[in-house]
DNA sequence: TTTTTAGTTCGGCATTAACCGAACCAACTA
DNA sequence: TAGTTGGTTCGGTTAATGCCGAACTAAAAA
């Protein structure tokens, strides 16, 4: 585990930043969790999370404690072995959907008090785009909505 | 313009953290921006959005300055008025599309990576969950690059 | 019983972000 | 020409973020 191929660290940065925005990380944790996507199905132990992250023990702590408890993470043990070994849950897909689901409908309220607001004026340039863009958000939710349920009736199979 | 409602307050305050966390604005440019969306199309001069918003001269210049680089607002002038007066322009809508798009085709690379990841490996027990998850990726993307299509159609009148 | 392992807790440090105020400037006005 | 208006620039302050190290703990091993 010592050698990580640099293919492999860029493509664990490039998954980091990604759920750094998506999911409101801090860099560490995400490339944490960006490392765990791409480490092997068998886990990493907190060593070699520490190791390969380049991180102190507090800090990835805070970090893999934090995965835990979103779920994005999940850890199991080996017998004969105090170790706990961590993998990633596929549960930052679910996450990241419901995130998206609860922004889409803060959107969808504003835009419609936004459109509530130009209704009577006579000067509106604007009015037809953010007829549009109250479309999309709508479509928008309907597609994040029909695949979190996709993935439910998975889980409960 | 002394006197805002305190119920426009919320609002601005409410579309303020929402472009806050969609165009990743501070949240004094944000909160200029939702001042701007909530109000008249009249415009509002550059003293009026210092005293409404409550910040000094300078932070309104960074902020308005950027919002006009953006293109997410506009000004106008008016026959002996030296002031220049901002509105919201509706590009900031457009805008929210382009970075979308762009973080959706991050997200297909990076889950396609991920799914490839895990073809061959025997124990795999998500592989289902994440093409769940391309195939919304998919439908968004189309839905974000209609939209964008049929704004630029308007613009283009 | 002592030592080691696996991890946690907590105080602190360094960087950055966000905003401010004072000085400044260019154009108009009296 | 002197003063005012409508902003801009820049150095500095404040607060929060992100990470660290050292000390600690609980359980297992020796």
């Amino acid at each position: 585990m010592n050698q990580i191929s640099t293919e492999k660290k860029k493509q664990i940065e490039t998954i980091g930043l990604y759920f750094e925005k998506e999911l409101d990380l801090t860099p560490l944790t995400a490339r944490i969790l960006g490392l765990l996507i791409v480490a092997s199905s068998d886990g990493l132990s907190f060593d070699q999370i520490t190791e390969v992250s380049c991180a102190s023990k507090s800090s990835v702590s805070t970090s893999v404690n934090l995965l835990l408890q979103l779920k994005a993470i999940e850890y199991f043990t080996k017998p004969n072995d105090r170790k706990r070994y961590f993998r990633a849950s596929s549960n930052h897909l679910y996450l990241m959907l419901i995130d998206e689901l609860d922004e889409v409908n803060k959107g969808i309220d504003i835009i419609d008090t936004i459109i509530d607001y130009n209704k009577e004026k006579k000067v509106e340039r604007y009015q037809q785009i953010r007829l549009i863009f109250r479309e999309y958000l709508s479509k928008h939710q309907k597609n994040i909505q029909e695949t979190l349920d996709k993935i439910s009736a998975i889980k409960n199979n």
